[in-house]
DNA sequence: TTTGCACCGTTGATTAAACAACTATTGTAT
DNA sequence: ATACAATAGTTGTTTAATCAACGGTGCAAA
């Protein structure tokens, strides 16, 4: 059995837009207002950092599943408000290893606890088994077209 | 019961970015293939024109829930493209009419293939109740971070 | 050894998003 | 009738995404 047409064009238009732009959108305010200087974006690179220190450019591009064209604006940005510092690699010129400086580190607590306030008043009403489930269907649908 | 930081970042991360973004991605480049000029953005648009022809720009950000200043800029291109034009309306003229032009009008059909064909990929393996039903839950999240 | 390939990161061009500030027009209330 | 508010659309600035092309580095095979 198909879906309508109508149909497709909903759910792919909330997924392909509408519910990543709102999540940003709700995210970014709420950094806003709590005065940190970081987008949704930047948070993802620093998540990475956090829970590993030191990675390369390559490594954080695959973590974050962002072309490393983006990878290289993310950090210029982070750069510029002192969050990270690109370290050349002496043993691999070719590399550069990223190291969260010390306002970059101090970041975590606040941000995260910004984005557990957020990610708690998303799923409200919503049950752990409901969410896990929806996870896994997102999950196969990404699968299907990568 | 609360699931693991780990968890939030994941899902978060998924939701905000690697979803829309992969989605995107694909429909993009199959667009590209077809040799349709259009992109995901553009698309939505046109099909809230499809639909209904002749809409201001206010009804066509509310439709998609794009900001007017986005709109704007779609239709810029979009009019560049020769797809759509502006008739400016004299009972208020501070509206715009957006018609589809010729070239506008025609795209539908190959582009809805694409679209379907897509969609088609994307759900493969995954049931119309289930499908529905994530629909519902990602509905009640969006709800509770407008 | 040098030739060629793979890898890492950068840059340029185009498209798109958000937000704020702005112009112009219309509607309303006194 | 004037003054003020609401509405429609545009523009500037910043951030970010894609893709393609490019420079530099490392490595391995001929």
């Amino acid at each position: 059995m198909q879906l309508k047409l109508v149909k497709i064009n909903e759910l792919l238009s909330i997924l392909s837009g509408r519910l990543s732009a709102t999540l940003n959108r709700h995210l970014n305010r709420k950094f806003k207002a709590a005065g940190l200087e970081i987008t949704t974006e930047q948070w993802l690179v620093l998540v990475c950092l956090w829970n590993k220190d030191k990675l390369t450019q390559q490594a954080i591009s695959e973590q974050t599943f962002k072309d490393k064209a983006s990878i290289t604006r993310l950090l210029d940005t982070l750069s510029r408000h002192d969050l990270i510092e690109r370290h050349s690699e002496p043993s691999d010129r070719r590399i550069n290893l990223i190291h969260l400086t010390e306002k970059g580190k101090k970041l975590e607590e606040q941000a995260m606890a910004i984005v557990k306030e957020s990610f708690e008043q998303a799923i409200t009403g919503i049950t752990p088994q409901e969410l896990l489930f929806s996870r896994e269907i997102i999950i196969k649908l990404l699968n299907n077209i990568i």
